[in-house]
DNA sequence: GTCACTGTTGCAGTCACTGCATTCAAACCT
DNA sequence: AGGTTTGAATGCAGTGACTGCAACAGTGAC
């Protein structure tokens, strides 16, 4: 029909790619209301419904694949540690390097896309709430070493589960603090967002007035 | 052409409450994905049209018009307040009386319903966001009336901002605890679910783990 | 060459949601 | 009472996200 044979044997990595790369740049210019899927398969040269073999929905392409994840081997440290615990449950979250999009400045624009769209933004955040579970039974874990190294009572054991469901609603709140301190950061142009570490001292000052 | 007069004239609250409650009684039966705008425009025997004027999106009519909203009086108690910080915090969201449904099976059927499905639970816990704007400026308030109180120096005064975002923060994820709570106890048919009363013991037992 | 595999596609259809113009009952006015 | 205004409800046509299905075309294996 015309001078494209046919599907476009480029791979999947590549396909979705190019999806991101067109939904971010069109996103950034236009606005994400202003922006249709069709829209974005014009720009990335693929059909309609390729789009939603590679993306669930709309969304999820200008998120893109790379998901936060719990690093298994931090996650080990933590559950014997006995520092800070708050400071050091919110360093246990990452994004898997090998998800990350290969263009680095993607990654950048994508932050900027994120947070000044509140739609966006929720989406985002809800997908912390993905690894909750996970998080939780780590956190559980971490609680009973602490207890048993106070050499807690039973009634404390006992109520050790529900306590280290507290503790992850509270961590769950505090990631989304870091999420947009970063996107924060990032849409105004100051280069490397804070990490857990600068966060530490801070939480240390904010818990003490807590009690 | 029928038996029925044209529109009803049945006021405003009317037709909200009818569509509400023809909404949640389908999602209970058939489930959240079975349940289609249409199906609950017939059962509460009005337009599509019409259902799209009383809420802005079906999971409105799920929700129901009752909004999480901060307490103005609590709210100026707490200012000035010196007992736990995120306890008393979490006491300031309220629904306001006047806009629960009449009926109060419906809450409890509503309650159920939301618990049961995790995409209105998003949207639900969604709407908190909504508030912590407002929350984090109190939290300031009160903040600063502890720092006053304590006699805090220049550099600390500057970091209250901050500080008072990351206790909304942490507010905010707490406050999803309560909600969860509260909906699972609903769905378990365990009837008075949790206040913050009972929180507070909780919350000093874990804060205590927290440093 | 044939065959299985896989990425891609068109198409038809569903569902949520919107804008616009219209209708009808009730309240208001003279 | 008769005319006007108002506000709830409606019909309709259209958009945009998303799905299921069947088909098609390169790719590599045998």
């Amino acid at each position: 029909m015309s001078t494209e044979p046919g599907p476009r044997r480029r791979g999947v990595a590549e396909t979705t790619a190019a999806i991101e790369r067109a939904a971010i740049d069109l996103v950034t210019e236009h606005g994400y209301d202003q922006v249709t899927v069709d829209m974005i398969c014009q720009a990335a040269g693929i059909s309609q419904r390729t789009f939603f073999n590679h993306f669930k929905t709309k969304d999820a392409a200008l998120l893109g694949t790379d998901e936060p994840a719990i690093d298994q081997q931090a996650a080990r440290e933590f559950i014997v540690s006995d520092g800070p615990l708050l400071a050091e449950a919110a360093g246990l979250v990452r994004i898997e390097p090998d998800r990350l999009p290969a263009d680095p400045s993607l990654i950048m624009r994508r932050i900027n896309a994120v947070s000044q769209n509140p739609v966006l933004l929720a989406r985002q955040m809800e997908r912390l709430t993905a690894i909750e579970d996970e998080l939780r039974q780590i956190i559980a874990l971490r609680l009973r070493q602490d207890a048993l190294r106070d050499g807690a009572d039973e009634a404390e054991l006992a109520d050790l589960p529900e306590q280290a469901e507290i503790v992850t609603h509270l961590l769950a709140g505090l990631m989304r603090y870091v999420g947009m301190s970063w996107a924060r950061a990032a849409a105004a142009g100051t280069p490397p967002p804070i990490g857990t570490e600068h966060l530490a001292e801070r939480l240390e000052r904010v818990i003490r007035k807590l009690g």
